[in-house]
DNA sequence: TTGACATAGTAAACGGCGTTCACTCAAATG
DNA sequence: CATTTGAGTGAACGCCGTTTACTATGTCAA
């Protein structure tokens, strides 16, 4: 691996710079203002010189999804990282740093979350692939929640109705998670759909013909589920919403 | 209320032609095949021919996302009118009524329960209007819903929680339906992000690294949901799934 | 019946879009 | 120094929404 000449240097400096401007106009004006030609614009070029780097606007767009994936991952991990060792806290500030993000980047959080945009859609249909960034994603959720489902009693329908209408279909997720128990997988799957409901029909405004401050319906929410985790467990004090902003 | 004259005649079918092109052009293409030059061109006109019926395309589009709502509303109504009087059994095909149509018209989910297209954006601002087709959507679930919560046991925090967590942001909940207890506005609440969750994830194709099936999970989260209801009353049996297809 | 008016449609144009193609010019390579 | 590679340009094609001017035609009152 020897230096970069001059034109490599060039290059992913120009790539970077695109990809800047893809999102910029993203965050300004929805997914519809990305266009090649407003982004070749904003850097004093023209149009068709993006296709050197880019195959297609859709592929530009899958690209810029999957910087966004990491992103909202790291911005996870830190919240992670930045609470205690109980599981169940760090799952409540991954929670609400999820939300956080997904609020913060509405544009980014529906380019990646809501209705598959062209250059996304096989982007997501791939998204078994436990190196896909959507996997990832869901794997540092899963792995303090199964942390936390040890030697807690779930609050799920009896074992054997599990096994009889979800058993025979999770052979996915053991694909990109490796196996896990039905109550674990079925507990994981419901938390994380409710937890998308939330922060999605806030985010895409389908929430404002209920309550006029969303984040209050989600704390309530992140309370209510963890409270069902350790109904056996008098004495353990539940983790008080922290630093807020 | 004379008999319409002739040009009445015509100007409603040439609308509901354009509607239906429209909605062709969605149903096979996704959104952003919805053109008037497209559409126009299916009928044999020209683009600017449209304008006489609605002053834009965002326009077009918010109305045709008015009827999505309606007809998805009496699809609902339909399969709550064809189930017996329990409320548990109503809300249980209801759920069915909406999943399947959101399954078999991704496209017209998307429309109205996706990312906000421009046209269906201030459509949607408004929708803690009680006459907006959202709310009337949502009315229709929060009848039976609120029945079944009559005399029954809520799996809910204590509600002193919910009032100080909750109690002053349900304003809007209260002027689209009227005011309710708290503890059964936030579980009507809860149960419809999680039904909205599961049924977008589906939809818009979030869920194929979990399962293979989604309907499987989607059935095992209505019995699940369903079961958190009657804690307390052994001898009523659960409504099981009924004619399916 | 005739004349005035409202309505539905057309053609042409403007600016924007993704994409392709032929071309130029500078950097890298031998 | 000659050659090849790569980045970028300009023109073009066919889409798109929208506006404008204009033409028929249905409607209705005088």
């Amino acid at each position: 691996m020897t230096a970069p000449t001059r034109r490599e240097r060039l290059r992913t400096a120009t790539l970077s710079e695109i990809k800047d401007g893809a999102r910029r106009l993203l965050v300004t004006g929805g997914i519809e203002a990305v266009s090649l030609r407003a982004i070749a614009r904003d850097m004093g070029m023209t149009a068709p010189a993006i296709y050197r780097y880019f195959p297609s606007l859709e592929a530009l767009v899958a690209g810029l999804a999957g910087d966004l994936y990491d992103e909202l991952r790291q911005e996870v991990e830190a919240a992670r990282d930045g609470s205690g060792p109980d599981p169940a806290g760090q799952l409540l500030e991954m929670c609400r740093a999820l939300r956080r993000w997904a609020v913060g980047h509405p544009a980014e959080f529906t380019l990646i979350f809501g209705n598959p945009v062209p250059g996304v859609i096989e982007f997501a249909d791939q998204c078994d692939n436990p190196d896909h960034p959507g996997a990832r994603l869901g794997a540092v959720f899963l792995t303090p929640f199964v942390e936390l489902t040890r030697g807690s009693r779930l609050p799920t329908p009896p074992a054997e109705l599990l096994q009889e209408r979800l058993g025979g279909h999770l052979a996915p997720l053991a694909t990109s998670h490796g196996p896990l128990p039905i109550e674990i997988a079925y507990t994981f799957l419901s938390a994380w759909t409710r937890l998308y409901g939330l922060v999605a029909m806030e985010v895409f405004g389908h929430l404002g013909w209920a309550v006029d401050e969303p984040e209050a319906l989600f704390e309530t929410e992140l309370i209510s589920q963890l409270l069902q985790f350790r109904p056996a467990e008098p004495g353990d004090a539940l983790p008080e919403g922290g630093a807020r902003h």
